[in-house]
DNA sequence: AATGAATGAGCCTTCATTCAT
DNA sequence: GATGAATGAAGGCTCATTCAT
């Protein structure tokens, strides 16, 4: 009896990507059971052992899936941010960032996602690292190697740009804390992330300028 | 058959306590089993009830048990700091901070506790809210408020106080990645981590200064 | 392996249902594990979870169960019964009740479940008396009350109820006392019951009639 | 540390014993445990074990304790009822029995011990039946003779005391329904458990004496 | 292409009991 | 005379996985 009240018209196994993507990104790999995805998804609970073999079959497709979204995201407002001065560039992928982590409405399955594989890796971590995080990595280590005026082979470059990412992935990490120490009733609306952002923008952009006027440390042979 | 090989001259309970601290900051609360924590503790699988009450129980007694030891370090420490000037002290916080997260051969269960209960709460996160986070931010929040020039209800003390943690708490959170991602043979040994600890320090002097530059921003009204 | 000596043409459901209705009518459900039950029924120990998610769960079904047959077989007899004179109809219900409690090879568990569940209940005890004890009552309440020439909310027709049933029950929950003081090779053989029956029916008639005699006390208010 | 707040005066086992009795008679052999009763006693949880050697040989002493107090009480009133004639006799046992059994305040474990382990026996049950039953039904069955102007092996004594004993214990017994479906704030007063016992007194003595009006079955051959 | 049914491994917990002192 | 510590058996439950159709 597959009448149940969820759209039909797409396939079960896109339905259950959807729904895991969303059940995973918020909770977690480890803390979401075949039987919720099944259920939300209004599928049989053998359904994802059929379409991905796996649990964690699954769980790689998602990590695909959210792979292609933000890539495809990312490309475009590359084209719109690229021509402002580094800076501005800083600004706006902080706030971007910011937004896509801890607005409760959006859907940005894979900085959850890496959030979560960060402190909490599965097998799928290799997958997220050259899915996920070496492109962001590559991306805004330009933008930071800019405002440093050096090159990436800077050990700066790398120190500064963890320093930035730090602060945005903490905040979504610390969130559970956050929310039970802030006053009742708080909640990350838009203008609230909109002046995290600017703290952190403001924040990071005098550390890395200040860390610009040292002179250059030796290297360190990180991987690309 | 008591003749594990074990140290047999502490007793169950101490032992249970030591094994399970270790276990529990390394793994999470929810990845570790109590059989693993009876078989290494040389322990009947019953022991945790018997001693403990429950498997939270013994978790919670083992929070408590870091907390105090924490809080115990910590204030010597500070007898030793406090007559330096606040940077200095910021200086020697984060160096301090990071050597005992990042540090495999320092036993600092607190901190690494305080990292996954961050992320990952469990029912005991209240506990480790109460006896590690607010005294943590209640003595650097001072720290920060002098090298801002400002009290603790401006919000930018709060707010640079996060930087400074998040740097510290990410470099922890993020070690699983950090070490994939890291060329060959990489650890963090004592020479690593106090390069990143000063340039943590550089990074978030200069960034506190920027903020104390800027006019205060209107309250929040954060919980103690 | 699945050629246990079990009848293998049933589902295992309602092997399960079987199986756990007998064991829980004899021995009540917190007597009777969840294991015993899955091997009796020649299934797994999970399918108890998978087909009702609880051990109470399956026995609530069991209790529907034996309500839904219990309410057929009654209907049935009520047809045949109801013409006749309500002495004759006192007589036939106290013959049968006693021996679908005493008689061995009666399946009837809804009876024995009532008796169970009325000396040791369980979380399924509401469901028990909505669908074992008020039926019951509602259809005896009236014959006694004919009986007595009064009406349901007279007390003395709660209370000649009581009194008939709890003959009738007593007889079933004192068995494993009576079997051991009885003469030895001692059953409740059909005879035995019958000259049971017709002693309690004998004895109650006089009774009820003797309180048929006295002025009605007042009312006590009882839940229907 | 033995200095629990509990009357130290009285030697632990006492104290055991005393709070068993209670436990047991509440709530049954197997929903106590062992823990509860030495907490509740003040004493250590292997005294149980120390003493009676058994969980079972605690309950076996508060049997006999039971047994030893239960039958100094009926001889003591046995002397006052004795020259009574025979339908006082049965009216004051009917009272007695039912407060004893339904008084929630009256320490009368015997009574309670003997309704549970009517319906749940345990390996304790033949100590039951010699210590506290078969008294109980000489001594009654002598007056039920009485009442029916017959002797002991005539099987109308043996029945009619049934009908009587069943309609009190049977209203111990399903005391937990009985109170689940009496009007909210029911509860057991003693001008209750007047009115009951007065109705069981009139109902069982109709009862009783139309049987007597019959001509003796043939014996049963019941043990004495 | 998909599903209902069934499985087995593993987890936490409870409890009566026993051991060593 | 008594106890703190420790033990092992058993129970209910969850979950990912697999099988037969």
């Amino acid at each position: 009896m597959p009448e149940t009240a969820v759209q039909l018209d797409v396939e079960t196994r896109q339905r259950l990507l959807n729904v895991a993507a969303e059940l995973f990104a918020e909770h977690g790999f480890n803390h979401v059971t075949i039987r919720e995805i099944c259920q939300a998804a209004g599928a049989n609970l053998a359904a994802v052992n059929y379409h991905f073999r796996d649990k964690l079959g699954l769980y790689k497709e998602v990590v695909q899936m959210a792979a292609d979204a933000m890539n495809k995201f990312k490309a475009e407002i590359l084209d719109t941010v690229e021509p402002q001065p580094p800076e501005e560039r800083l600004r706006g992928y902080i706030r971007l960032t910011l937004h896509r982590l801890l607005d409760p409405h959006q859907e940005s399955w894979m900085e959850k996602l890496i959030a979560r594989e960060t402190t909490d890796p599965t097998p799928a971590i290799d997958l997220i690292i050259e899915k996920g995080i070496k492109p962001t990595v590559e991306r805004n280590g330009r933008m930071v190697g800019e405002l440093l005026g050096t090159t990436l082979d800077d050990p700066r470059v790398w120190q500064c740009f963890l320093s930035v990412q730090g602060q945005c992935l903490f905040y979504k990490m610390s969130m559970p804390v956050t929310l039970r120490m802030a006053p009742p009733g708080f909640q990350y609306t838009s203008e609230v992330v909109d002046a995290l952002a600017e703290h952190v923008y403001q924040f990071s952009l005098a550390g890395i300028r200040a860390l610009a006027a040292q002179p250059a440390p030796p290297q360190m042979g990180w991987r690309s």
